[in-house]
DNA sequence: ACTGAATATTTGAGTATTCAACTATTGCGC
DNA sequence: GCGCAATAGTTGAATACTCAAATATTCAGT
């Protein structure tokens, strides 16, 4: 049935043996359509890379991915965000970056500051200790990035991104926003 | 930087409208090296499908995308499972599982059964009802995932499964079992 | 048999996320 | 100026997941 939509990641591997009568050795004989193939292997990837990265932030850093990403957003921004421009950017509700925030406000590596004139409004500015905090950590994270692709055929790679694209391209047309 | 990690889904679109002195029209000169806008892409994808795959299964059969799996990886085992052999085939954690078990057993799809020789096991078994609906849901999600991606052309996808089978194989070297 | 290591599951604390409800503010239209 | 819809942010209920600790059991060694 190839049915297999969801998206975690594997919690560190147990030990291994299967209690169950079918010890579970049948993987062969799934996945018909060419389509959901693709889809499985799509999701296998990305869950693997995530998986990787965020392992590697949390374990080195000691700060969530989320968090580092609200970070990445600020600097990219060049420092200042305002609570709902920072939500759009990383594609969450208003509700999950309040909570981000405050933790990142406590640590230090941001501070909330009111609107001169919209008091409605709150900036999220990443204060000058977390901009180099940050700085030190995207370093490492995009070489970790690049070292787990990086092992691939340059004209696979090339094809690979000019399929996604096409991909992103379809998707998008498919299912255009919500 | 290209620091983009995280995996959120868009929460259905906001407003349009950007309140901050920058209104984010930069979007231009990211992603240097070809690994990071592979990853981003891949990424990108990723999300998109699995949104879309979530939202339709959630809003047609009101059943969340994790409990779905679940019932996917019963299906497929043959209707039985350990907690243990359940939480690896769909690599989240016992404690994970207990929770989806719980209530999937409350809505009649599954009903737990003791190990006749073994009382630490506990065995997970669909319940012929909850097969049925189960069933029903899984051909349309298969239907869904493969309209999402039928739009490719046929060599182009042949290709990109090609490519994400080496990705895979690669990553697997790198990165071998956490 | 006893002891202790290993295995199976549950529980609880900590994070993260959505969505809906709620509080404040702003800014029109008249 | 008023009234009110729109906007910004926070909060709380519902899910989901991890990790570590707690329970039960089984099993192997002596």
């Amino acid at each position: 049935m190839a049915t297999e939509a969801s998206r975690k990641r594997p919690p560190r591997a147990g030990t291994k043996k299967s209690s169950a009568p079918g010890p579970v050795p049948s993987e062969a004989p799934r996945a018909n359509h060419l389509e959901i193939r693709i889809w499985l292997r799509l999701l296998a990837c990305a869950n693997r890379i995530e998986t990787a990265l965020q392992r590697r932030i949390v374990s080195a850093f000691g700060i969530s991915l989320a968090r580092f990403d609200l970070l990445a957003q600020l600097e990219r921004a060049g420092g200042v965000l305002t609570m709902t421009d920072a939500s759009k950017r990383m594609m969450v509700t208003n509700g999950a970056v309040t909570g981000l925030v405050d933790r990142l406000a406590q640590e230090r590596f941001v501070i909330r500051e009111p609107h001169p004139k919209d008091r409605r409004t709150i900036f999220v500015r990443l204060t000058e200790e977390g901009r180099g905090r940050f700085l030190a950590m995207a370093r490492e994270h995009e070489s970790w990035t690049v070292a787990l692709l990086s092992g691939l055929e340059a004209e696979g790679k090339k094809q690979l991104l000019a399929n996604l694209d096409a991909l992103k391209r379809q998707l998008d047309g498919v299912e255009p926003e919500s």
